[in-house]
DNA sequence: CAGAAATACGAATAAATATTCGCATTCGCT
DNA sequence: AGCGAATGCGAATATTTATTCGTATTTCTG
């Protein structure tokens, strides 16, 4: 491995006309197959652009090394769906608990239909976590789970509050990548995801009483 | 990387003379420090041989490739920290929500006295993690726990008892490990592990009462 | 101590890979 | 058409790395 490290994750140019936008498009779709075909061992940037029927030169146009692919991917994953999560947990139409269960179905549901490319991200984490957008997505994630227990256990203090937030966010996520890194049904995922619920609602009540 | 994929994962030779015991020792021993110090990124067999004072030729002898030196550590790991578990969940001098407690605040803060060659050990995953007995220390773990439950949830089906078994298991595992990804104070410690327990405590009335 | 077996060595080998850079092509515009 | 800027190309470069193998050294055994 020849890693002449070229600055920071960040792009390092943005397309202009509309044939470069295309290729940054095609390189980020051929990234994804690559991911999800090879795995995170073999996703090189070679690949990459064969997949996506580009020049290697081209790519390093508007990427300026391997993990600002990655990172873009996990970064626009990340986007979504902590919106898509955002969304259910503000959705007052519904109480708390019911929404709290529906998000642990979405989210598992999700993460084992994308199961491939996710997981090889995570394998790749190495390269990308250090970034410092990374903390920022989770930050985000922990207030709007700790706004939403604002709403589901008013009782309890501020500080037990944003524990119990990262607390029940991170089983979430870390529970839904354990459970998708093996193949599953749909009936064992919704069997899965109702036990998380059960674990998270139980929790859940006990905030309420403190 | 020229990976030459020889064969498996298991060991090469065995050791028959005191010093190729003492050799294989100080391997081990180096790459711990390896791989706490320079990451799994950086984890070479070049580096390993040297920090043990000792030729890459040696280490080939004794194990068949890199791959085998990160499993052996992992494996050895496992075996500690099962056992360690083990003997918790079984001694029946405490009630089971105690032990359930004590279990999470001795494996958290297990995971963060070691949290460099963990983590790093965890990054290095995909090198080591198809192999077989990986799914066997797996399953060993999910075993143990499901028979703590058969005693703590006596009411629960077997099916319900397994399912909630292995979701204890891999929370404590997934939470420890993610927590333990940032360096803590001896007080943070202790907190994330009440929270935790408190969490899986409630879901263990839960499942008494079904 | 002699021969065999085990052990240790480390330079050499064979890939794989990230990234660059000089040159060719196309686009947008007047 | 024609000019400058943007874009695209891909062979070449520089490194890193895993692993082997012929040879030297040590230990064991009788």
């Amino acid at each position: 491995m020849a890693e002449r490290r070229s600055g920071s994750i960040s792009s390092r140019k943005q397309p202009q006309q509309a044939r470069s936008t295309e290729l940054v498009a095609a390189i980020l779709e051929a990234a994804v197959q690559v991911l999800a075909k090879e795995g995170a061992q073999r996703f090189t940037t070679a690949r990459v652009a064969d997949k996506a029927g580009v020049s290697v030169g081209s790519l390093y146009q508007y990427f300026p090394n391997k993990a600002a692919i990655l990172f873009r991917l996990q970064s626009d994953e990340w986007r979504q769906t902590s919106q898509m999560l955002c969304d259910i947990l503000e959705d007052r139409s519904d109480p708390p608990p019911q929404r709290l269960r529906r998000l642990v179905h979405v989210f598992i549901r999700s993460e084992c239909d994308e199961a491939e490319v996710r997981g090889a991200l995570d394998d790749a984490a190495p390269l990308y976590r250090d970034a410092p957008e990374a903390r920022a997505a989770r930050k985000a994630m922990d207030g709007t789970m700790a706004a939403f227990l604002r709403e589901a256990a008013p009782n309890s203090s501020d500080a037990a509050r944003l524990r119990a937030a990262q607390l029940i966010g991170h089983t979430i996520a870390a529970l839904g990548k354990d459970f998708s890194s093996r193949p599953r049904t749909a009936t064992e995922i919704t069997a899965y995801a109702d036990a998380v619920a059960d674990m998270l609602c139980a929790y859940l009540k006990t905030l309420r009483r403190g």
